[in-house]
DNA sequence: TACTTATTGAAATAAACTTGCAATTAAGTG
DNA sequence: CACTTAATTGCAAGTTTATTTCAATAAGTA
């Protein structure tokens, strides 16, 4: 959901949130929000890596990514394969969206809808928690992949 | 979701589905599914092994969980730390259920409302996929974590 | 420019999980 | 029941993902 067009944008987000915060602007910080803006779907800290081919160490994308994430200006997410995946949060939607993934080929479709948020807020009540969030991804098996 | 009485069903319906199929009914088998009828929540491989005391090697445990898992006795969570929880896929709700976890003290909370089942089929048709499936985990700050 | 300290790279460590292989054992057969 | 065969286990070693330590580097500031 992140698009070519938001790259500045993001970039001045990570200035303004780290300025006054004992906090640096930094090449590989700054080469990883754009990286991610010009990706479709989350994507994992080595491919990131891979990807900037060099520019930077694995352990840097590990801490660039976990500073990020921490400021709200990536996401984390989990395909249930053990292994953390990164979007750029985008300003439409707030990061909050959803994805398909096919079980064979691991193709990812992003997806728009989402439940009643209604069910958020009983669930919260119910059970007497605070700040009640939800991680929300659905599995199937994609055109490509059906044997029939 | 898994109480005491199911403990034998378990076991009859482990050695129906391992019956005539190259496969045989081990003692590290039946005592994980007897270990996991008595859980509530979803358990680690690890916390699994602890429990068992060395009746069996940590490997076995990886290996039995994944083989129950395609066998649909078991069901594999994701709760963001990277690490899978197991828990009994019970008669009554077939392994579909949610949880709520709290982000401070890890506390789980099984969660039994879903969403409208016809989102699925929705998105399903929508992208062409196949046997499309769900994973939802909630998150919150439970009541004796809240600060204020 | 010089100073202060956050950040980086490199190597070591940790944790979750998998693989290879010899020894064991479940389950079918005589 | 003993015998045979192959699935399963245990142990050691190997992977993969992610974190920690610490000296060297570089960002922001005076």
């Amino acid at each position: 959901m992140a698009h070519s067009h938001s790259h500045e944008h993001d970039l001045i987000d990570l200035r303004a949130k780290l300025r006054g915060k004992d906090r640096r602007i930094t090449k590989p910080r700054e080469e990883i929000l754009e990286l991610l803006g010009k990706e479709d779907h989350p994507v994992t800290a080595k491919v990131i890596h891979e990807k900037l081919s060099g520019t930077c160490d694995l352990v840097t994308v590990y801490r660039s990514l976990k500073l990020l994430e921490s400021m709200s200006l990536v996401k984390r997410f989990n395909f249930g394969d053990n292994t953390s995946r990164f979007e750029l949060i985008s300003s439409t939607d707030h990061g909050h969206h959803h994805h398909l993934i096919c079980k064979a080929c691991r193709t990812v479709v992003e997806i728009d809808e989402c439940f009643d948020p209604s069910m958020e807020s009983k669930i919260a009540k119910k059970h007497g928690f605070q700040n009640v969030t939800h991680e929300l991804e659905f599995f199937g098996i994609c055109s490509s992949c059906q044997t029939t």
